[in-house]
DNA sequence: CGAATCTTTGAAAGACGTCAACATTGGTGG
DNA sequence: CCACCAATGTTGACGTCTTTCAAAGATTCG
């Protein structure tokens, strides 16, 4: 495989900055952060952390997808939510002061900038935006996990799929403005472990709704093309 | 139904505090809260806030236990967690500058202080160590809420029932500190509510559970009576 | 081309929810 | 204090959604 040096993205010129958590930031304390963090790249597979290791920092997503998931005692795993660019990663872990309780695992080629823990917290101690911004965002996980605990626990599964598909849409759009219509690329098995369900389900879901010419299936994308008729399945208007 | 005046418990002097985010406040700061907090007492059944109000500041548990859940749109209703004693509630909502996304209703009667929302912005920005707590304990409530994804999505209800049995005595002996055995006194409605199940299968699984000398079923509560045992199913340790 | 991975389909078993009937409990008013 | 009612708890039968297992087709990549 044929490997580049990777280009050093700057803070204070980053086009995630205005849709990340540092967009209150001037440019001093931008400048701060570039001086001090690190970068790298992950292919494919690659992991930004494991279950169980201790974070020294955090990693902000400058492009590329990452799964965030857990293991279960019988070997299957479940997605907790998928990262992209402008996504900051494993700040909870920081916070709480433990170790990382996820796994976060590359699935499409990922750049990704790591901000040292005392680089982070200094900012937080200077700037209440910056604070503010961050008990916003963490608001936003609760509330959208609060969410997915719904959904799980008391939508049947054909629900769940056509909502984490809107879902997938709206991620994939945002994080890969150029492509229209937008592809989801997420394999069977990630859909499937996104749903909490068996990857057979979610096949048998998929042509299902293809059938009924909700989505269009390509060889590793799937397309919403009838958004409405799906939105009408993942929140049963048609009661 | 006969009523008392409340007892208007000041913070400096509040059992709860060293169990609350707010142990790291000093003296002057515990006593701006008292003199601008408001107090309420509430009966079972009765409300703290409902999902689409706006919040304009927090909720404090002094005594009693409050359920926070959700509604679905076919009647049934998730419960995403218990409040009590220490406990603050409705503060994601408050951060995410946005509508209560919850309903936090009584199920124990309960005292509870109401911190409006400009002084506990003030204490945030003033106090660099109150705020760490408040960014440490959303970030537990993240893990938490993504490891009740995890136990929801991926295990089967009978091994989430005996977790949530465990995860209760906890809470109630947290809660109840007098009483030894613990007694979780929760109704079979809402023990399915908080696993996503329906009330009957509860029922059958609660007295599974007791045929096999797992827990003792009072007329209102339910005891561990072995505890190890209980863990075997709630971890399927053996595998 | 061939190996490995991913996707698809079918059949069978099992877990769980729903419905219906009945028992128990707690509270209210007479 | 008792009788009654509403709410809560219990049990059985049944249907269905979903998982699991197995086997075969498709796709990617070296």
């Amino acid at each position: 495989m044929k490997l580049k040096p990777i280009e050093f993205p700057a803070c204070g010129t980053c086009e995630n900055r205005c849709q990340s958590v540092f967009y209150k930031l001037n440019q001093d304390e931008l400048n701060d952060l570039s001086n001090c963090k690190g970068c790298n790249q992950y292919l494919k597979g690659n992991f930004l952390f494991y279950e169980g290791a201790r974070p020294t920092g955090v990693h902000c997503i400058h492009s590329g997808i990452v799964k965030i998931y857990k293991q279960t005692s019988d070997g299957k795993y479940q997605i907790i939510k998928l990262a992209g660019a402008g996504d900051i990663v494993g700040y909870e872990a920081l916070f709480s002061n433990g170790f990382y309780k996820t796994f976060a695992q590359v699935i499409e080629e990922t750049l990704v900038c790591y901000i040292p823990k005392n680089q982070f917290m200094l900012l937080l101690k200077d700037n209440y935006a910056f604070m503010a911004t961050l008990m916003h965002q963490l608001s936003l996980d609760v509330i959208e996990s609060e969410n997915r605990i719904i959904s799980i626990a008391t939508k049947p599964v054909r629900e769940r799929v056509a909502e984490s598909l809107l879902q997938l849409q709206e991620f994939f759009g945002k994080k890969n403005k150029s492509k229209n219509p937008i592809e989801i690329t997420i394999s069977r098995e990630e859909l499937a472990a996104f749903n909490g369900t068996a990857t057979e389900t979610v096949i048998r879901i998929l042509s299902e709704f293809r059938q009924g010419r909700m989505i269009d299936l390509g060889k590793r994308s799937i397309h919403i093309i009838n958004h409405k008729k799906l939105t009408g399945i993942a929140f049963q208007y048609n009661n």
